[in-house]
DNA sequence: CGGCTTTACG
DNA sequence: CGTA
DNA sequence: GCCG
């Protein structure tokens, strides 16, 4: 038995995996895991084709006994054989960790490491010690031996994984930093801005190429960085951490010893990166069509008048307002278009539940539009809502373009709804000028010659209305931010085998469906500790 | 070398 | 293809 | 780009 001091129970989750986000604490992150040693190559010849017959008749001989084979440094390959292996024996093996586990079996690594490499994996918190509810750490030599004797054989300290005092300590730096950006608590605010701005750089020029997988990679490790409670002084402080890999590892080293990175410059000076980065940034343009007009030789947003009207109603709406929508949109802005949206539905629906979410929800305090939720327990009076809603914006001179979308058609055929409906608008924003302190009375006037008085500024709103049964789920799903719904929905089916969307979350192996009445439930569902709105700046 | 969130609408 |  |  090996790690048995300090079982006070098993935590329920409070904060597994979670950061602390204590500062100033120890935050050596040198070589602690020693490297050296787990880059030793080991010979290993693919084990031919290994019989793997399934076993579902097969009861396990050894009900006490469910083991965890840690595929870190191990391979799926040889995980596979081994787990064939114990399963041949009559031993329960599980793809995935779970309370259940009472043996943890890895190669290749310390026990802190594997603890953290679980944490990681699966947002669960792991006691180790093979105390009550708490599985031994094994070596690959208690598997052997079993496997040999043909039954678990007692476990004995030179089968266990020390933790040793120094990794004990050490741990705190690091184990905090899980692999999906959903367990991290991500502040609008952080440590490392420049980095990750420079990352982000790298990312946008990445999608212009049209490498969905590289703007990914620089997205993820600046995600990453966001989420340090310290700023960083080494490259050295990043080697350990997930997603910083060789190329981000370059741009970071660059920026913390000469304050640029020579990529980020030469990017940020190329013609295709400003051109693209203009023209993606119109309402209804998107990487495609700014790349084709690149190609047709656009350069600027003053070209495009020598395209002929080849323009969508969307793109002609979004340059006839780029100015106004390229200014950020502040929270003041914000707080009077919820004041407007809320009196064009509470004249249908007084009863209407409305909420901000997007990026005000939150915290930030700007952005390039402002985004509300709409529900109602009866269902029935949501019918027709949002049409009724944007028709009575626009009689007042509100509303400078609008798209409806539908909600998706219920192939069921009763009346409950089913989808979100949605509703793309350029609003007018009534100013509050100093010297009209009552904006309210004024008539919005029509948009005269460019630089002409105006008394309102265009603002980009969406309004979606979802069925009460979704509404946790649609806050959820609206409240962004972009990566950090990414991050949960791919935690949520690659660990928790769960599809999840702004409608619900389904187990695809329960085949079940989870309602939830509040955001907490939802990442109670998932194993994942709560993370605040402001904190999913992921 | 496969995988990378989600997914219907217009 | 672009929208969120 | 990074991971397994």
């Amino acid at each position: 038995r090996c790690c048995t001091e300090g079982v006070e129970g098993r935590e329920v989750t409070a904060a597994a995996g979670l950061l602390n986000s204590a500062p100033g604490k120890e935050r050596l992150l040198g070589g602690f895991w020693n490297k050296a040693m787990s880059f030793i190559p080991l010979k290993r010849r693919r084990a031919g084709p290994v019989s793997e017959e399934p076993l579902d008749s097969l009861q396990s001989l050894f009900p006490d006994v469910c083991l965890f084979l840690v595929e870190r440094r191990m391979g799926s390959a040889r995980r596979k054989f081994l787990t064939g292996l114990a399963q041949k024996k009559g031993f329960c093996v599980t793809p995935q960790f779970s309370d259940q586990v009472t043996h943890v079996v890895s190669e290749q690594n310390s026990c802190s490491e594997v603890l953290l490499w679980i944490e990681r994996q699966s947002g669960q918190k792991v006691q180790p010690g093979g105390a009550e509810m708490t599985p031994h750490i094994l070596d690959i030599t208690w598997f052997t031996e079993s496997m040999s004797l043909g039954k678990p054989v007692k476990v004995e300290p030179r089968h266990c994984l020390g933790v040793s005092d120094s990794s004990v300590s050490r741990d705190k730096a690091t184990q905090e930093i899980p692999a999906y950006g959903c367990q991290r608590r991500t502040p609008l605010h952080h440590h490392n801005k420049e980095i990750t701005d420079a990352l982000e750089i790298l990312a946008l020029s990445a999608s212009f190429q049209g490498s969905e997988a590289r703007f990914l990679g620089f997205t993820r490790a600046s995600s990453v960085l966001k989420s340090l409670p310290f700023r960083l002084q080494s490259v050295e402080e990043v080697k350990d951490l997930p997603w910083c890999g060789g190329h981000s590892q370059t741009v970071i080293q660059e920026i913390l010893e000469d304050g640029v990175c020579r990529e980020v410059e030469t990017v940020k000076n190329s013609e295709h990166f400003q051109s693209m980065k203009a023209l993606t940034s119109i309402f209804g343009v998107g990487i495609r069509t700014a790349d084709k007009w690149y190609r047709d030789g656009v350069r600027s947003l003053s070209d495009l008048n020598n395209l002929g009207g080849k323009l969508t109603a969307e793109q002609k709406a979004g340059l006839l307002h780029y100015t106004d929508l390229q200014q950020s949109v502040t929270r003041e802005e914000a707080g009077t278009v919820e004041q407007l949206v809320k009196g064009a539905l509470q004249s249908f629906v007084p009863e209407v539940r409305v909420t901000m979410t997007g990026g005000f929800r939150r915290g930030k305090q700007e952005g390039h539009d402002v985004d509300f939720l709409i529900t109602h327990p009866d269902e029935k009076a949501l019918n027709g809502l949002l049409r009724k809603a944007v028709a009575w914006l626009d009689s007042k001179g509100s509303v400078l373009y609008y798209h409806v979308r539908a909600r998706s058609q219920n192939f069921s055929g009763s009346n409950t709804m089913d989808g979100h409906e949605t509703c793309y608008s350029i609003i007018a924003l009534p100013n509050v000028s100093p010297e009209k302190p009552s904006p309210d009375a004024e008539k919005i006037e029509p948009d005269l010659d460019k630089n002409s008085l105006r008394n309102w500024k265009a603002v980009r709103v969406d309004l979606v209305v979802c069925p009460y049964s979704e509404y946790f789920y649609a806050l959820l799903g609206w409240t962004g931010s972009k990566h950090f719904e990414r991050e949960l929905r791919r935690f949520s089916l690659h660990v928790k085998k769960m599809s999840l969307n702004s409608h619900g979350l389904f187990d695809i192996q329960k085949k079940c469906h989870h309602p939830a009445t509040s955001e907490e439930e939802i990442f109670a569902h998932l194993g994942l500790p709560y993370v605040l709105p402001s904190e999913r700046n992921a």
